[in-house]
DNA sequence: GGATCCTTCTTCTTCTTC
């Protein structure tokens, strides 16, 4: 205790001659332009209230003070203390830094018998629709959502979870369930209205859009300028040799670079790619999944999230270079294996 | 007609003050 007192004395000591040294230092800084005779202040101030002190008297004192060991308390009793407080330390298995999962089985994104379709060739061409089969290998072939979904990490879902009770308990379980509804209306409206603008000529007048998604549409209106030669819209890709299938929002040119592109709306923004959490994995995921779909004759190794805000302001296009898409490839890879393990 | 599928979203710090 009387260390503890005495240590917060000697601070605000410290802390008072701080700023009264460094108040002296701008006032000098701002009064002149001759910082070296102003500042002689330090030599000729006041003389300090305590220079008066009788120090000799209380030197005594302060050693007592700064030398006596007061407290009995070394690192070994704290940790003891501890351990008994909060039990003991465990410690982390990946002390440093986590070791990024690998792969067992290293499958080949790119598909060395397809080439790569760079040019705006089949210029008039409708873009492919390939329409999901529902009936079709139900059950035994799983989608890229679901895998995503059913292999998070559990901090994801402490996350997600903790996010969902909050919810909650601010909007009511009605309230929240309206408010989730809300939100997967307005990405469906805004993902049909981008489908009806995108296979348009430039000549062409766009369809009416929902008054709801207008903003969403103005968002992205910086992005539409950008592509082109539109390949294909909403459509099937299904890997024929690893076994999952999912659904392409679109392939076209962006600024010249062919891409699987993800639409995405977003309430909060989202400047950065690591702020689209699982997004880029899903976007690999269907690059690996067009370039081993025979109903595809061409290859794509770049891919484009594109993140709307409801308010117009600019969305965020994040382009995935070709090595990017490789590491996330790799990523989805091991999700992959996580979901064939559990099931 | 009903059920199912894919997708649509949600996380990363949290709260007070001007």
């Amino acid at each position: 205790m009387h260390l503890g007192l005495s240590r917060c004395a000697l601070l605000v000591g410290e802390r008072a001659s701080f700023n009264g040294a460094s108040a002296l230092f701008s006032y000098c800084n701002r009064t002149s332009t001759n910082t070296f005779s102003t500042c002689n202040a330090f030599s000729n101030r006041k003389k300090s209230p305590y220079s008066s002190v009788d120090s000799e008297r209380y030197s005594k004192l302060v050693k007592s003070v700064m030398t006596h060991r007061v407290s009995a308390q070394t690192p070994e009793s704290l940790e003891e203390q501890d351990t008994h407080i909060y039990g003991p330390v465990i410690k982390s298995s990946t002390p440093n830094q986590p070791l990024p999962k690998v792969p067992k089985t290293r499958h080949p994104l790119l598909n060395h018998e397809k080439a790569f379709a760079i040019s705006e060739t089949e210029h008039g061409a409708a873009p492919a629709r390939i329409i999901l089969q529902r009936g079709q290998d139900r059950g035994s072939v799983p989608s890229v959502t679901r895998i995503l979904q059913q292999t998070l990490s559990p901090e994801q879902q402490f996350f997600l979870e903790r996010w969902r009770k909050r919810m909650i308990a601010q909007l009511g379980e009605e309230g929240f369930k309206e408010y989730s509804q809300n939100l997967f209306r307005q990405g469906k409206l805004f993902h049909i209205a981008v489908e009806n603008v995108l296979p348009l000529k430039t000549e062409e007048k766009a369809p009416e859009v929902p008054a709801e998604v207008e903003g969403y549409m103005e968002s992205i209106r910086h992005v539409m300028d950008d592509i082109r030669g539109v390949r294909a819209i909403e459509s099937r890709v299904l890997h024929n040799k690893l076994g999952y299938l999912g659904i392409v929002d679109c392939v076209a040119l962006y600024r010249g670079v062919l891409c699987v592109i993800d639409w995405k709306t977003s309430e909060r923004s989202k400047p950065f790619l690591d702020n689209t959490y699982d997004n880029p994995l899903q976007v690999a995921a269907y690059v690996g999944a067009l370039n081993n779909d025979v109903n595809y004759n061409y290859q794509v190794e770049n891919g484009l999230i594109v993140v709307a805000y409801k308010d117009g302001s600019p969305a965020h296009p994040h382009l995935l270079s070709s090595d990017q898409v490789l590491q996330y490839w790799e990523r989805w890879l091991v999700r992959l294996e996580e979901y064939s393990e559990k099931s």
